[in-house]
DNA sequence: ATAACGTGGACCTACGGTGTCCATAATAAA
DNA sequence: TTTATTATGGACACCGTAGGTCCACGTTAT
């Protein structure tokens, strides 16, 4: 139960992308060197990132990488996805088990009815399951890569300051 | 970014149990029945369980399992740890990145005072998954396998009332 | 004594995370 | 146009771990 690494090199890229919003494109050289990880597999990463529409590429001389919506609208959870997949934080195996048939088909008819009445038939334990996943998931849309850029500068004004 | 398979089977166990309370103990014979899971993997993981005091377990004829506490005192979240381990949802890596003294050590003396002053001197990026992580603590904690047994109990007697 | 039952260690297998390398395509500059 | 630069995608290697089996051993009731 861990976010990858490549989770952690993507949000940082994202971040050192739009810390440099300034210049049109970042390389991955410069990335690389940055984050500390080989260009071969950050590039692989920024492809992911590329297909799913988070940031944009050059190719050619001088190309680069460049968020391709505002810091803003990139929310932890958007990364996180891209580089974790969708899949739900708890899948349940065994649902021909016999326990399965005493915790969620007690009385198989009224399932049905219940199926037809609210649309959703869940089992009580993916039920909580995917209360705690809608959470987290809250929790983690209203982060932005842009909320990490302004607390940064916060504290580097406030560094200032003092002086 | 899954919960095991374990997990998945410690908890329905841990059902099971709290549902035959009234009977001191349960066999592992009648809960791999149950579950449909093979008796030497279940035992694994009911000695895990045991090791972490939410299980008490006796040996000999008619031993078995019985759960070491009352069913309403055992949270998702002491199972999910117990299986899953304790380690953080997000664990840096690369601490000694450009990257990083840019975002955690600008002035590296203001963040010695902040050590000091607060005791913690975490990053932006841990900050929020730290965030993320106690929010689905806390859900967790509150979830507990009374909870689900007493659901399943509220279905069932809705659907006798029905009747 | 013996049969029932949980414990813990050794062991196996498959898969995915992590990472490298290279051939290819696209583009800007010369 | 040629060349140097840069991103892309596929192949592949490595390795840790989830998932699972087997067995020898200790414990207990009958
Ligand atoms: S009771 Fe729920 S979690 Fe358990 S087997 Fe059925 S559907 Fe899956
Ligand atoms: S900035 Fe935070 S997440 Fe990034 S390397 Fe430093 S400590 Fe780790």
């Amino acid at each position: 139960m861990q976010f990858s690494k490549s989770t952690d090199y993507a949000l940082h890229a994202l971040i050192h992308l739009g810390h440099a919003e300034r210049c049109s494109n970042v390389g991955i050289k410069e990335l690389s060197g940055s984050l500390g990880v080989s260009e071969s597999y950050l590039s692989k990463i920024m492809s992911k990132l590329r297909q799913d529409g988070i940031v944009r590429a050059v190719p050619g001389v001088n190309g680069g990488y460049e968020l391709a919506r505002a810091a803003d609208r990139i929310t932890f959870l958007d990364v996180i996805q891209v580089m974790e997949g969708r899949q739900k934080l708890f899948e349940c195996s065994n649902t021909n088990s016999r326990q399965h048939r005493l915790l969620a088909e007690e009385g198989t008819a009224r399932r049905e009815r219940d199926k037809e009445r609210t649309g959703k038939n869940e089992c009580l334990v993916e039920k909580v399951m995917e209360g705690a996943e809608q959470h987290l998931h809250q929790y983690l849309r209203e982060r932005t890569i842009q909320s990490v850029l302004d607390e940064a500068f916060k504290r580097c004004s406030h560094e200032a300051n003092k002086k």
